[in-house]
DNA sequence: CGGTCTATTGACTGGCGTCAAGCACCGTGG
DNA sequence: CCACGGTGCTTGACGCCAGTCAATAGACCG
């Protein structure tokens, strides 16, 4: 039994879920953990045998390079089940890192393996899930290969904010990310003085506010606008899947 | 019946099929359709009804900005199983467009929705194909981050190979890649002037010819190390999944 | 109180984009 | 048959966005 609220909050912005099939989700049996800032949740390399899922905080899935550097592929927050694609890919890319501190709970894949099994229209919402990781990825690719660096840290301001919106876990235009302005960089692809720089633009644009991890967006109509952000590609409709 | 035998070519290098499972996928039915370099095979923003099998040629997943700008995030080769994100996404937050002359099967949702509540272990190899597709785009998006326009591409380069090669329709280290560089250009996230000037790089450097959309490898060791290309992502192990 | 980490700033460099022109190749129509 | 316009490849000149290097300052910590 393990923390799956957030995660079932998830499900049911995109679908409706039975009772039953909220009950299967509530009983999966979770192995809970919790990390520091930068630590290692899934190794790269590694064959995991259980899938995590966020219940607290955030983690990024991590690529790095011979020369030292890395870039950050994917951000996840409470709700995501990480790790689902371990389960069908069985050798890491990448690994899965701590951003803040962060909580997770292990699931052996076995378990979601009977569920899916069980289940075909959870199967399908697991399913779902790595889907939207990959509708998340394409924007990702759009943004480093086509805009520039204010759009790009413009573009991902608004997602963490409409996708924490939807865990429940943002209002008012506001969030915790608490990163730092490295592992920024990582996310974006930019040197860490280059995401200091835009920052400070952004803020003297009267756009946002970030300071001590804390987000705060004073203008996300334009925000959205200058970054080209349209939420379509995370399937926040609730429709039968 | 449609053309399947690049698509169950591309499962059996991931994992065994039973004759059974063999037969439901050879029964599928399906829509063929023949594109042009350029025309698009799927419309952004449609709600799409069925999905579409790459059964020859290339197609690419492509999403444009208001300045006119595209940018390609994915390529897809016969026997990839493009659009089943569209079963699951119901409103496409991409295009899919042909590359060069490109031939496809569309199979009805509903048709790829009853296999997978039939036989449990095809929906997992469905989502495998979708999970890969995802690990691909990982990479592109540290190939976009943080490595420079020629190690980015020498890595497509290496990618494709090796994808065209496990499809059967490459050997030898050369391979039919029928793109304009503008095209090129769409992939990597970079301008015509550039590709143009890298490519010629690589040919000076006695990596590889590229001339008519015939690509081929001179050197794939020293294409592979510069690029640091790791073929892992692609999954290409026969296991259990 | 020094050491480490993070944010910030300035000076300089370089990779890649932009603009523009020239070529080669093609299919079309006079 | 040749003129033509369109498309794609190539090259040069130039400019800008973002990286690199380096230094400072503050926060936190042992």
């Amino acid at each position: 039994m393990v923390q799956t609220a957030a995660f079932l909050r998830s499900l049911e912005r995109r679908d409706s879920l039975s009772d039953d099939e909220i009950m299967i989700i509530r009983e999966l049996p979770g192995r809970p953990a919790a990390f520091a800032a930068g630590e290692e949740i899934v190794v790269e390399g590694s064959r995991p045998k259980e899938s995590c899922l966020v219940t607290a905080g955030f983690a990024a899935r991590s690529q790095s390079l011979r020369s030292g550097e890395r870039q950050i592929t994917a951000v996840h927050v409470p709700g995501d089940f990480v790790d689902l694609h371990s389960m069908m890919l069985k050798v890491m890319d990448h690994s899965v890192v701590a951003l803040g501190p962060c909580k997770v709970a292990f699931v052996p894949h076995e378990k979601i393996r009977e569920v899916t099994v069980r289940n075909p229209h959870l199967a399908r919402l697991f399913w779902l899930s790595t889907t939207i990781d990959g509708a998340i990825q394409r924007t990702w690719i759009t943004c480093l290969g086509r805009r520039s660096a204010e759009q790009h840290l413009a573009h991902l301001v608004c997602e963490l904010y409409i996708r924490l919106e939807a865990a429940g876990i943002a209002s008012d235009f506001a969030f915790e990310f608490p990163v730092t302005q490295m592992q920024l960089g990582d996310v974006l692809g930019l040197s860490v003085v280059h995401v200091n720089r835009k920052l400070q633009e952004l803020r003297a644009g009267g756009l946002l506010e970030w300071r001590d991890g804390k987000v705060k967006i004073r203008d996300f109509e334009r925000l959205a606008k200058m970054s080209e952000f349209d939420p379509t590609y995370l399937s926040l409709r609730r429709e039968s899947r």
